[in-house]
DNA sequence: TGAATACTTAGTGCAATGGCTAACTAAATG
DNA sequence: CATTTAGTTAGCCATTGCACTAAGTATTCA
């Protein structure tokens, strides 16, 4: 029952993730707490935002839960949930499953697109 | 000097790819195309979206690199493009190697200090 | 050549995203 | 007890995302 509930919303916590990854920001954060768990407000102290702002992007991703995060005293301390991106994992090896399952197929060439690089990172900056 | 500017749009790179990973019809696409290469009318029966709106997917997949596109006579043939989630394979390798790097006594005082105020702090929100 | 096919372009509308300020609460600290 | 510190809440605003319809283009077919 809890197996069939997490598979029937296999693909609404894929939409989450790769939302919440598809932020500078979030990565960045992801990244630091890679390195040990940390409060809001070291996380925040890299970034040129208000923390209102910065604010969002935790609960994003403690909402898709990437993160956790519990308040000691006024320090609200960030947790990686590690395992959420077992998530992203899984999706990959079931999408190379599929395309390693076929047998060579002829692939054709087609002239690579040689777009530029469009909106740079908007307030990416590091303060500081 | 190329790979240089490989580096300094990874990010960049990155948010368009997790952002065209977090949308359920372009996953259903990837999908589809991992079984082969089809057209867009072929690609485009399952879904009960207008054509248009269903080009706009297509679209930003092939401006994220993920697929490539040809036209022949009047049929756009779509490609996948494997190597690309190689950015996404890369991304968590970097992420995992981050904290498999600390397994040392700092992260397991961490979380005896989290089990620690468990029952005194109820105040940690879970709630999805 | 006229009609059907397979997109393609253009323009609309609404919700979500991601930034901001101002003002607030609660917990240290002097 | 007053002040600083660390978040938090509320609300505003510009941009982007993703759906739609209507109409246009370019092939292919009868």
């Amino acid at each position: 029952m809890l197996i069939l509930s997490l598979m029937e919303h296999y693909s609404d916590q894929l939409n989450g993730i790769f939302q919440a990854l598809a932020d500078p920001t979030r990565r960045a954060v992801l990244r630091q707490l890679g390195r040990g768990s940390a409060s809001i407000g070291e996380l925040a102290q890299p970034f040129a935002m208000a923390l209102p702002s910065f604010m969002k992007h935790i609960h994003l991703l403690e909402h898709n839960g990437l993160i956790r995060t519990r308040k000691h005293g006024r320090v609200r301390t960030c947790t990686l949930e590690k395992a959420r991106l077992a998530a992203v994992d899984d999706w990959l090896s079931e999408q190379r499953a599929l395309w390693e399952a076929r047998t060579d197929r002829l692939e054709q060439f087609v002239i690579a697109d040689l777009e530029k690089d469009k909106d740079k990172d908007r307030n990416m900056e590091i303060s500081k």
